[in-house]
DNA sequence: GTCTATATACCGATAGAC
DNA sequence: GTCTATCGGTATATAGAC
């Protein structure tokens, strides 16, 4: 319908150029990232880039965006299933997971501003954040009303769960690198992640009452 | 002693150094920090600072260095003394999370190296990562030997203790931040991480045998 | 929508006077 | 040991042709 003149991979562009610069953002953080990179990787010209996304901060805010979008579609379908607070806990600790594992990039731009006392950080990605917090605090709160969890401080038990998930899938190559120089160390696969969180924590937060064994 | 034409705070300009650029490398990560930047927070000559410590490279593996020392010193303290495997690891989490709260500089350079997957490590600092792996590690086999603790990767456990101790040590002033956003929310005091870690993760990784109670 | 060329500012590092 | 002044390179961002 649109009378356009040239070549039309405008979505696709995008896309290339999102995928590029969270790759590069993850490796050098919002100050260390070179937009001269980012085009390089993405296969665009730099102006080009800058006529589809304006700037570096709207980029680095346009990427965060994006990363939370998938985080909060998968915690939705978490939360979507029921059953006991053990189950509901361990479907949140399994998406957050997976999702970080299929896009690296996310926990490694997270690590970053968790460093940078969240300096690049607009309110709205805050809030976002917080968000999740109240999702996980929720089923906290159900699992000690039913007796399934002893009473642990939520915002503590939530930031052990988010930090351990984001540095343990984020040092992936670092592990790699690390298993090279201690070859006697068994360093464990990286898909073990999620089931290794759900059990320690579940153990950790279980009421005494209860004797579980997964 | 020695003949001196000029003035004498040598030690104490390159302690200056380190400490402005310690905060510096934790604000920006190494890409990002500006050498101008660390020479101004220090109150000293530019040139004056690559006279003393080269250049930005030996100034951040200096930097890293007085940080690992700092590690390994309240290590050795804490693994000094005896007990049960469970007051030896509280004892762990304790020191690493005391120097954490200290130095708060230094679990943010760490989080701008995980993200960036050790790109800036040298092998040195990360055979001392490797140290301080095989400290846990041995505690947890001792508590395993002795039926305190059940079977858990060591590996796993240690990179959740460290991620969990760096995260929340990190991230207080975005905490801070964040309970401006939510009044509702109770946020923790940063003194409190010690404790709630070693609780929590003590009874995570509990021997089924052992009814404990803290 | 896509490119080349460039403005403007900044960064890491050094020369050389004192 | 400490400073001023500056080099050479690179960064973000834009102007303007097509």
């Amino acid at each position: 319908m649109v009378t356009e003149t040239s070549s039309r991979p405008t979505a696709t562009t995008r896309r290339r150029i999102l995928d590029a610069a969270s790759r590069e953002f993850a490796d050098w953080g919002f100050a260390g990232a070179r937009v001269d990179e980012i085009a390089l990787r993405a296969g665009v010209n730099k102006a080009l880039l800058y006529y589809h996304v304006g700037n570096k901060e709207a980029l680095y805010a346009s990427v965060l965006a994006r990363n939370f979008d998938r985080v909060e579609g998968a915690l939705a379908d978490a939360m979507a299933g029921g059953g006991s607070a053990h189950d509901r806990l361990s479907a949140v600790i399994a998406a957050i997971n997976e999702i970080l594992r299929k896009h690296p990039d996310h926990p490694r731009i997270m690590l970053h501003e968790f460093a940078s006392a969240g300096g690049n950080l607009e309110p709205e990605v805050l809030e976002r954040m917080l968000t999740v917090l109240g999702a996980v605090a929720g089923i906290l709160a159900y699992g000690v009303r039913y007796g399934e969890f002893r009473s642990t401080d939520p915002v503590m038990t939530h930031l052990t769960l988010i930090g351990a998930s984001l540095v343990l899938n984020a040092i992936a190559p670092l592990r790699h690198r690390a298993a090279e120089i201690s070859p006697e160390i068994r360093f464990p696969d990286d898909a073990d992640v999620a089931g290794f969180l759900a059990d320690l924590l579940l153990h950790g937060i279980a009421s005494p009452r209860t004797g579980e064994t997964t």
